[in-house]
DNA sequence: CCAACTGTATGATATGTTGTCATACAGTAC
DNA sequence: GTACTGTATGACAACATATCATACAGTTGG
């Protein structure tokens, strides 16, 4: 599993792995039911701290998309996390406008969001990934 | 010029005003030229601090998209903000990336995210604003 | 001119997030 | 039982967020 840092994003490095192992999961680079680097192993490798790695996990376990199992690990959920339906669309929803006002107040069309938007989809479901 | 403050949503003060007056001057509620609240004003409306707005209007005004005039008062820009075509389609595309992670993360395919990117692009192209 | 509005600047304070560091406890597997 | 797992705690530093008070400086209209 590779994950990159970027220190001079801005982004808190728990957010950019958090996106990175969400992202890995929607495309298929890791599978349910698979397990993930342990804490101390994803510390070490992308030379952050432990504690970092522990709120890491911890996030992606409240949000249900990994299972943390002491003495064994972490591990890919096998199912969907369970949310209402509203508050799925709400929430992709805010993510759209978000999306949808930044490219339109920097002189996008409807196309050219959707173009990218396109891509971004190839991106995900295009299995050159492992 | 309404703004409304959700307390409860964990997004700090400051971006949600950011984002809803973005808002407005994409979808038109605010045209170019036009002149927002002072302010002081808008601290009194939104009940929020007066520095806290100056960082707002600060913000639009580093981005471009409003201009400050000492002793007049904010202004909507006349133009869009120069940005490099390459900036533009990054920073677009990472908000079209967190958007499709997170819809198929929570069990919506392609064409149930298209149709929310459909609605709140019809939300800001409808002009019931005013 | 001057009063009343505008944005600008500064410093103090409080709170929460982010990340590091060290140490200890507890469950699992070979 | 050893070596791996996750869990928990407390201390610490740096930064972001928001408030509060005060003062300065430009613009406008009577």
């Amino acid at each position: 599993m590779y994950v990159h840092i970027d220190y001079n994003s801005g982004e808190p490095i728990s957010r950019q792995v958090v996106s990175q192992i969400k992202w890995m999961i929607v495309s298929g680079v890791l599978g349910p039911g698979e397990k993930l680097p342990s804490i101390r192993e994803l510390a070490k490798q992308l030379k952050i701290n432990p504690t970092t790695v522990t709120r890491i996990y911890g996030e992606l376990a409240h949000q249900g998309i990994i299972a943390l199992r002491q003495g064994q690990g972490a591990f890919v959920s096998q199912q969907v996390p369970t949310v209402a339906p509203g508050e799925v669309r709400r929430i992709v929803a805010d993510k759209a406008r978000e999306m949808l006002v930044e490219g339109m107040r920097l002189g996008l069309d409807r196309a050219a969001i959707d173009e990218i938007v396109d891509d971004e989809f190839r991106k995900i479901r295009t299995p050159e990934h492992e």
